[in-house]
DNA sequence: GAGCAGGAACTCA
DNA sequence: TGAGTTCCTGCTC
């Protein structure tokens, strides 16, 4: 999700997160297969092809830019495929492609090129339609209208989409601790300050990422902050910081080799 | 005085 | 039973 020209490998590992299912992610990776690769510098000429054909464009689509290429590329290729995004309608896929051995039927050169266009389109076909339909409950996943991820010129798709999948990370991010039926735990919660630097660098801060090594700057904000998550009206720093130290013997967190007032580590940075 | 370390008893899901 | 929470004593900076 982080970045966005991961080729399909790694979609098979994200693509379930946002909704993907296998059977498009496998559809994909086959139309890829059979069809022509472009690189990242081709981003560009395809996105003014988007905005020439009003092909709509989502933030999952983004997520792997290659294969966004590949929708334009596709919306290019036949223009009737090419949805709207806002329609969301879910197409009525064929029930399988089928496998036409020109040779053994004899086919002329021009026979065979049209049936092999017209066996790619039905493929195309049924990429596309799986497709709006992963992103049809990625967008109820996520309670997003399909109308937030529309964009009008490629500039702005770009910038849009850039911000959307950081949006989409924070929303899984907190999906994981707060939706997942688990209670909260302290390292997870001072994790989640951590990587909100712009709403809590003043109370908590990374001293040193790579090593998870962190300071708390305002110990009684911290502590309020985790009495309010855990509805502990009580709680001050000698509270928390004892939960903190009960993780020493479990191995979560420790003092820095240099220890210093207020600075932590995690074991296992992520 | 604030923070650190750790024991012990307690609550809560 | 696990994961804190609360209270405590003693120590260091």
């Amino acid at each position: 999700l982080e970045s966005q020209g991961r080729r399909l490998s790694e979609g098979a590992v994200y693509g379930p997160r946002i909704g993907l299912t296998e059977n498009s992610l496998t559809l994909m990776e086959r139309s890829r297969g059979s069809g022509e690769q472009w690189d990242l510098g081709e981003t560009k000429p395809n996105m003014e092809a988007l905005e020439r054909g009003g092909l709509y464009f989502s933030c999952f689509d983004m997520l792997f830019t290659e294969d966004a290429a590949w929708l334009v590329k596709l919306s290019e290729a036949s223009p009737a495929l090419a949805l709207p995004m806002t329609r969301m309608e879910s197409r009525e896929e064929p029930e399988q492609c089928p496998v036409i051995d020109s040779q053994e039927q004899g086919l002329s050169p021009e026979l065979e090129r049209q049936v092999e266009e017209r066996s790619l389109e039905q493929v195309q076909s049924m990429v596309v339609g799986e497709v709006l339909k992963d992103i049809e409950t990625a967008c109820k996943l996520l309670n997003i209208t399909p109308g937030m991820l529309v964009c009008t010129t490629p500039a702005a798709t770009i910038s849009h989409f850039q911000e959307l999948p950081g949006i989409i990370n924070e929303l899984w991010s907190e999906a994981d601790s707060s939706c997942s039926g688990q209670p909260i735990h302290l390292w997870q919660f001072l994790r989640e300050l951590l990587l909100k630097p712009h709403n809590y660098g003043r109370c908590i801060r990374w001293l040193n990422k790579e090593k998870g090594i962190f300071k708390i700057e305002d110990s009684a904000h911290v502590a309020r902050l985790w009495g309010l998550r855990k509805n502990r009206p009580a709680m001050n720093y000698d509270k928390l910081s004892r939960s903190i130290r009960q993780y020493y013997k479990k191995g979560i967190i420790r003092k820095p080799d240099v220890s210093q007032r207020l600075v932590y580590q995690f074991v296992h940075p992520v």
